[in-house]
DNA sequence: GGCAAAATAGCACGATCGTTCGTTTATGCG
DNA sequence: CGCATAAACGAACGATCGTGCTATTTTGCC
């Protein structure tokens, strides 16, 4: 019988044994594997990721964890597209409803935003990664960064719209507002989550109006460093 | 015979050996290692520091190096307070004998700025640990936190000396700015050592620029944000 | 030079790591 | 239902981890 509640191991997670049943058992309990891995990796960070942490998590053995990745690095790099793909879902794409130019770049931000600071098992794998994996070469670091690049060109695009749009200034300096704002969200990260500091949300947010500010097409003086 | 070269397995490193013999042998040997372990945690972070791997660069044995410490995490600590004293010889203190305000607050950005991207063996300790332990209780966290949050407060004072010199505008949300120019670093931190681009550090010291420009005392207009 | 004390080495321990292999169980199609 | 296949288990491996212990060596003072 076809029982949606079987006695696999994972059934212990009641909602992933409910998942439509579109995919056969292998496929799914790899999905409720990486799903334990992402919480895991989110606190302990992708280098402190072990398959014996994750097998006790998830209710299996050692060998059955490993046996759907075929290595440690293979693990990492599958959490590493994993969140990728969590974070075009979450951030990115719900931000093309938005209207072109400020408005979607303000909703990349502020999802962006909320993604790093506020979630309850957050913690943001492209920043945490970044500095695991900034002088550790490898496949796992080459993944990271084809992600970070991914995202980072289409904020890049994004702000490059709004100038075409005419909400920021022709003159903005496209890759020198990106590493603001990025700056921004690692600032925000780094007080919200290291520090505790429950202002930092409130003061990304204002770092970024004043970015816009400065570089909003209304400019009405040469303000604007040479 | 008080021979300088002595044949102590630290004297593969020969300026080690060459220091004015002040110190007891032991606090000269313990000195060695957490010079090694800074050089070590600079590379794959605090919490991937072994005593393995320091017992083998110190080419001493595993025992010995334990000896000095106690335990994994004093030495983690150890390294944590080895590497604020470094921080505030060569950043902090230096800039005590620029002029106050404006231009020390400069000096200190430039000297942090260095420190972050420059040097050969960089990747600040300060940044890597707060990624590493913002979900890890304990004592190597407090003493992070504890140096972190004394760096911060000196900036501050800057920032706020500057005000008083009248070299920023009395308005001027000290915080604000701190957190501002605390992202700036962060996202140098990230393009230099992880992305490797090499312009980022000309982002931040442009970024410095106009934040400081923002805030300073001969603004023409209104143009502050409510 | 001798001698107490400090520093280092050597060895072993239990734990955990990633990984391999042979076996057992579950799945899903005919 | 039966059966080939896929999935999961269990046990073991070599390595490395931090940490005790006891020797041995080195240091620094008389």
């Amino acid at each position: 019988m076809n029982s949606l509640l079987h006695d696999s191991p994972l059934a212990r997670d009641p909602d992933a044994a409910v998942s439509v049943r579109a995919l056969p058992k292998g496929q799914q309990t790899r999905a409720a594997i990486l799903d334990a891995a992402l919480a895991l990796a989110a606190q302990i960070g992708l280098e402190g990721l072990s398959i014996g942490a994750l097998a006790e998590v998830t209710g299996m053995s050692k060998s059955g964890v490993f046996a759907h990745f075929g290595s440690r690095e293979e693990l990492q790099i599958s959490v590493v597209r994993e969140y990728h793909v969590k974070f075009e879902d979450e951030v990115f794409r719900p931000a093309l409803q938005i209207e072109r130019g400020l408005p979607r770049l303000r909703a990349l931000f502020d999802r962006w935003l909320k993604r790093v600071s506020v979630e309850i098992d957050s913690g943001c794998l492209y920043i945490s990664g970044a500095v695991e994996f900034d002088d550790r070469p490898g496949p796992v670091r080459d993944a990271l960064l084809t992600m970070v690049k991914t995202w980072q060109a289409a904020l890049g695009r994004a702000i490059r719209a709004s100038v075409d749009a005419g909400h920021l200034h022709p003159s903005t300096d496209v890759e020198q507002l990106l590493f603001e704002i990025h700056g921004l969200i690692l600032a925000l990260h780094h007080d919200a989550r290291f520090l505790r500091n429950a202002g930092a949300e409130e003061r990304a947010r204002r770092g970024f109006q004043r970015l816009i500010a400065d570089s909003a097409a209304d400019t009405r003086s040469g303000r604007r460093i040479a």
